[in-house]
RNA sequence: GCCCGGGUGGCGGAAUUGGCAGACGCACAGGACUUAAAAUCCUGUGAGGGUUUCCCUCGUGAGGGUUCGAGUCCCUCCCCGGGCACCA
């Protein structure tokens, strides 16, 4: 049997649409010809495809419907146009619900994970989604595990992947620790429960070696929303300015260096403020006179957490230190504070204060009587602000011999120039970005391959020992590391002296196995490398990705970081895996979030059982515009599968008559009557909307532009004498193609019953003529005055001069032009005239 | 505070480059079919008004501007959503 054209059950047209049983009917049809499944072939042109792969929660909700049929219309646009279609899916199977959901329910992890992806496959197969199910993968399975453990081998070997004591973020909800990008304005990402500080020893991917590149290559992503782009650029957070050494008055050996983006301010500079955490502060708790409150204002900033002390709100408090240190412009002596709005972890964990220009430094100054000096003067010369607030704008610097009169601008320049010759400073650049916090102290992750040796220290694990298997439990306990608690995983010996040793207790984040799962689709079955080399140059890039903002600074930096990283191995050879980036909107249900706790969620498999699946993939991309939020109607959603039935009705109606048509020749513009051109016009002006509309992700319009078809084909069946059966077919059918990327089943049932034997997938996508698509008469639009007042039509071609006089000589449009002098006429060609008078 | 989006009928939303505002769908109303209802088909549906097959006035968050002409461009402001934010 040749692929694409088997039929399990041929077409017999029944009155009303049985969405039921035609579903299931294509959806074998497509299985059994293998439809989807793509190899490459350097003679087609290919596509790749990708939507965010799913986490395997137990069911897809809606949000998921809307990502993956808007997806699966492209990918189906594109087979139609020729293209060689890569689209496949995974699993983002490790992750912590499966731990709650073995504590809760005493079911091991595994068995939760694999049983919630088999319903969520069939839930896809019933959705019609046209994946190449050969490529599917699970991160979950060692075969794929096995790779996160060997990129995170080769990362060590080059000190990407180190391990670092440190302050760390943990979710005492998740009992684990978590990235700085898990964690949005003080509360863990997945589960909103507040995140707490915690020292801990963790293993870190070093992205912050890549952090200028990761900024520069932006400008690459051409086909990125600027809003992700714009996002990242934020949490990057690149920032030009200067590093100066402060020397201590006492101590002249050492000096305190601190980051500034404003040097052009420093002769304004009152006094420098410390961390607390600064390395020096310590050594200084024990001085006679200041020590015993430093002491004390050290443990109330510790009391006090860092998303408390970071809150923009909270009182900016200091203490003197009892030391001066010495500013190297001005040789002044200046004091020591230490204060809780200067971070450790941004710059140099120490700032020059500028009360006058700066507007924290200025509610210090005022709150602990410190001098305020303004240095920078604004460009009109309007006499500086009269102390009541900081001027932080650039401006023109007084004060500053011998920098004075220059910009601020100007100024940064030279003073850069002056602390490098006297070799007190240098430009400096500092990053937002902090480095990947990679550990989690969960069980139903990626084992970090790493042994800890009496003898050798912390060996790697040697790569062909991998992978270093997870292994299975029945149950997990609350409050420990997991496979800390399993003595035969735990208890190892060292690769390098085969002595007692053992194993890291700690899995990898997540979001390792979802930075390079694309890759993975490419070819899912090479165990010699994570990726095969000339499957990537076929594939890559990924044309299009699709799935929610949400993740436009975890993921979708993660997974950046992760192609310049194999691109260092020689593994790729490009700086950025994905070239088209598209974010769709959130599904709401009255206007909120759905969620169980609303008791809001509208389930697919309900919608799929009353409607249809072809139903329900024509509402999520019809009812709002795909890039923006969709509030969830059922009457939004009656009115698509009243569309589907509308169109059935009128398939039915002709069936006969079409039968009857000489369906060899498509009949000749000269044979149809007005009615009949015009609908033919209508057709291709479809044609050509859905083209342009699908290049640009506007399937709602799209959408509406098939429906406004099927309103021309009632229009033209009603109201002619004798409809033209060719005709009708000509028009169905290529109506049954341009719907097949939104309703698929629907489409190759109505092609299949026009007569088709070949599957609708790889039907060459419709031919729009321009020439057909031109309306015959035009409508020429009369202004007066810039308001419409007229319209007359005219043939295709007509001259200004004509329009002109025609206008003139309308009657309405006398009326209003009457006895008032014509200053002026307008003509747009093809368009409208528009007289002033 | 800074940076992105967005604000159009009763509702979701349309509107190449500045050129007929409101496509398409929902909801609503009327008619046809029916014993009746549902379903379906047809018609109407921004607001106000008039001499009511037709016509006028107003109308795209507010105010101003550019233009023959502005939902669209410019300025000022208001509101909603998102991101970043004691980042030096």
């Amino acid at each position: 049997m040749e692929p694409g054209t088997c039929n399990l059950e041929p077409s017999t047209m029944n009155e009303s649409y049985d969405y039921a049983a035609i579903e299931k009917k294509w959806q074998r049809n497509w299985a059994q010809a293998r439809e989807f499944e793509v190899q490459e072939d350097s003679n087609r042109p290919k596509y790749y495809l990708l939507e965010m792969l799913p986490y395997p929660s137990g069911a897809l909700h809606i949000g998921h419907v809307r990502n993956y049929s808007l997806g699966d219309s492209i990918a189906r646009f594109k087979r139609m146009q020729g293209f060689n279609v890569l689209h496949s899916i995974g699993w983002d199977a490790f992750g912590l619900p499966a731990e709650n959901a073995a504590i809760q329910h005493k079911i091991p992890p595994e068995r939760w994970t694999l049983d919630n992806i088999e319903t969520m496959k069939k839930q896809c197969l019933r959705m019609g989604w046209s994946y190449d199910w050969n490529r599917e993968i699970m991160t979950c399975l060692p075969e794929y595990y096995r790779w996160n453990q060997w990129f995170f081998l080769q990362m060590f070997k080059q000190g990407l992947a180190y391990r670092r004591k440190g302050t760390v973020n943990w979710c005492e909800q998740c009992q684990t620790v978590l990235a700085n990008e898990q964690v949005e304005n003080g509360l863990c990402w997945r589960d909103k429960s507040l995140v707490v500080e915690k020292e801990l020893e963790q293993w870190c991917f070093r992205i912050t070696q890549y952090n200028e590149q990761l900024l520069q290559d932006l400008d690459q992503l051409e086909g990125w929303p600027e809003k992700v782009k714009s996002m990242q650029r934020n949490w990057i957070g690149k920032s030009v300015g200067a590093r100066v050494t402060f020397p201590l008055e006492d101590d002249p050996g050492v000096g305190i260096d601190i980051f500034t983006t404003r040097l052009d301010t420093i002769y304004g500079a009152t006094f420098v403020v410390l961390a607390p955490e600064h390395e020096w502060v310590r050594g200084w708790t024990d001085d006679p006179e200041h020590g015993e409150e430093l002491s004390r204002f050290l443990e109330e900033v510790r009391q006090q957490g860092r998303d408390v002390r970071t809150a923009e709100e909270t009182e900016k408090k200091g203490v003197f230190t009892g030391r001066y240190a010495i500013n190297p412009y001005t040789q002044e002596r200046i004091p020591v504070w230490i204060a809780n709005f200067v971070l450790m972890e941004y710059g140099t964990g120490a700032i020059m204060a500028v009360p006058a220009h700066d507007e924290r430094d200025f509610a210090f100054a005022k709150k602990y009587d410190l001098d305020i000096r303004p240095v920078i003067q604004s460009e009109d010369r309007s006499p500086s602000s009269d102390l009541d607030q900081a001027f932080v704008d650039y401006g023109v610097l007084v004060n500053s011999e011998p920098f004075s009169g220059l910009s601020s601008q100007e100024a940064q320049k030279k003073m850069v120039q002056h602390a490098q010759a006297e070799g007190f400073g240098e430009e400096s650049v500092s990053y937002r970005l902090r480095d990947w916090s990679i550990s989690r102290q969960r069980y139903w992750g990626t084992p970090i391959p790493m042994v800890y040796c009496q003898k050798c220290g912390v060996v790697p694990v040697p790569e062909e020992d991998l992978p270093v298997l997870l292994p299975q439990v029945e149950s997990i306990q609350l409050g420990q590391s997991p496979l800390a608690t399993i003595p035969e995983f735990l208890n190892t010996s060292c690769p390098q002296c085969q002595g007692e040793a053992r194993r890291e207790t700690d899995t990898m984040d997540t979001f390792v196995d979802s930075s390079w799962y694309f890759y993975r689709y490419t070819d899912n079955q090479i165990d010699s490398s994570p990726v095969r080399d000339e499957a990537v140059r076929y594939w890559f890039p990924v044309d299009m990705y699709i799935g929610g903002v949400e993740h436009a600074i975890l993921h979708l930096i993660y997974m950046r970081f992760f192609t310049k990283v194999m691109r260092d191995l020689g593994l790729v050879g490009f700086d950025e895996p994905v070239k088209g980036l598209f974010t769709q909107g959130m599904v709401l249900k009255g206007g909120v979030k759905m969620s169980k706790s609303r008791g809001n969620v509208v389930s697919p498999d309900t919608v799929v059982e009353g409607y249809g699946a072809d139903a329900l993939r024509l509402f999520v991309q019809f009812a709002a515009p795909a890039d923006r939020e969709l509030d969830w109607s059922d009457q939004g959603l009656e009115g698509c599968s009243r569309f589907l039935n509308r169109l059935w009705r009128m398939l039915y109606r002709l069936r006969e008559e079409m039968s009857q048509g000489d369906s060899a020749d498509s009949i000749s513009q000269e044979e149809l009557s007005k009615r009949g051109r015009a609908l033919r016009r209508k057709l291709h002006q479809t044609i050509g909307k859905l083209t342009h509309d699908l290049e640009r992700f506007r399937q709602n319009t799209a959408i509406a532009a098939i429906m406004e078809l099927l309103n021309s084909v009632y229009e033209y069946v009603d109201q002619e004498d004798h409809p033209q059966p060719s005709l009708l077919e000509e028009v169905l059918k290529t109506m049954a193609l341009l719907l097949s990327p939104f309703a698929p089943h629907f489409a190759e049932e109505m092609w299949e019953s026009l007569g088709q034997k070949e599957h609708l997938t790889f039907a060459p996508w419709p031919q729009f003529d321009p020439e057909l698509a031109r309306e015959e008469g035009i409508k020429i639009v009369i202004q007066v005055n810039g308001k419409v007042r007229s319209r007359f039509s005219a043939l295709p071609g007509i001259s200004k001069e004509e329009m002109e006089t025609l206008a003139l000589e309308d009657e309405k449009t006398k009326a209003f032009i009457e006895g008032k002098p014509i200053r002026k006429v307008i003509v747009v060609p093809q368009k409208l005239v528009n007289i002033v008078v």
